[in-house]
DNA sequence: CTGCATCCGCCCGGATACTG
DNA sequence: CAGTATCCGGGCGGATGCAG
């Protein structure tokens, strides 16, 4: 049981002694846990109602990122001891900065939403392109000649 | 050559409806790329030269995830015809501003340090034990009764 | 020096079935 | 309802070799 494949549930987790951003980002890395996040910013959420939100996430995912997320202390997982079962996860103060946080990065994404846009048109038309004009036909930018 | 594993460099990304935020995550998400970006932002960068900072990524993993923040309009590279082949990368305004919002983000992560520690301690500590009290061995908390 | 192509192992993560 | 356990395919990414 101590080997077979690890998943999100990393506990040895690699540290990356370059800079502390990537610990972050690996840490809110999984594709859903941000959703999750997101979902349960708005207040305690239930399990089968995160199912749903998030959507797209198996059963599967979606209870190792809770645990995940658990474990990094942005969720509360509270149960209620009756029947039948109801467990409802909760953001932490934390958690909540957090998503603050996340908020300027959407921010950047939309001020640049269109250069990102122009840029892949760019790249993928100066690349998917065979052959046309016979000079500059390489992508790249070449500087002054100096 | 149009199909196999796509890697990083994948073309046709995608989209989630849930919220902005994931998908700027997943265009920093390979796991060098920021890497990558902080090495570039304090100036023109060459190849070697990343290879050796961001260390530990492997040469296929550098070129790819340069190419694909090349795409994205975060990184402009730039061939000096010289011999041999000098190539430098950079950082875009749009990149080094994206470095400054990621910083709002090392900041959070350097105010909650302990905090996150200790959540991983409770955490594993109420996990990993067997057993020991015979009352509340159970990791969760439950709410008040009502 | 810079970069692409191929091979290949390994982990991520979906599907399914079973338990409390 | 809220998970856990197992199976298993796909792609992620390292290693290597070759080219410009």
């Amino acid at each position: 049981m101590s080997q077979g494949h690890t998943d999100v549930t990393d506990q040895a987790e690699t540290v990356d002694p370059a800079c502390p951003v990537v610990e972050v980002l690996d840490r809110v890395a999984g594709k859903w846990a941000v959703g999750i996040l997101v979902a349960a910013a708005k207040g305690p959420v239930r399990f089968t109602e995160l199912e749903r939100q998030v959507e797209g996430v198996s059963r599967r995912m979606l209870t190792l990122n809770l645990r995940k997320l658990e474990r990094e202390g942005l969720l509360v997982r509270t149960v209620h001891p009756t029947v039948p079962p109801r467990v409802e996860y909760e953001c932490t103060p934390m958690a909540l900065e957090l998503y603050e946080t996340l908020l300027s990065l959407v921010s950047w994404a939309e001020r640049h939403a269109v250069d990102i846009a122009h840029a892949h048109l760019v790249y993928d038309t100066e690349h998917a392109a065979p052959a046309e004009s016979p000079e500059r036909a390489s992508r790249a930018r070449v500087p002054a000649t100096r």
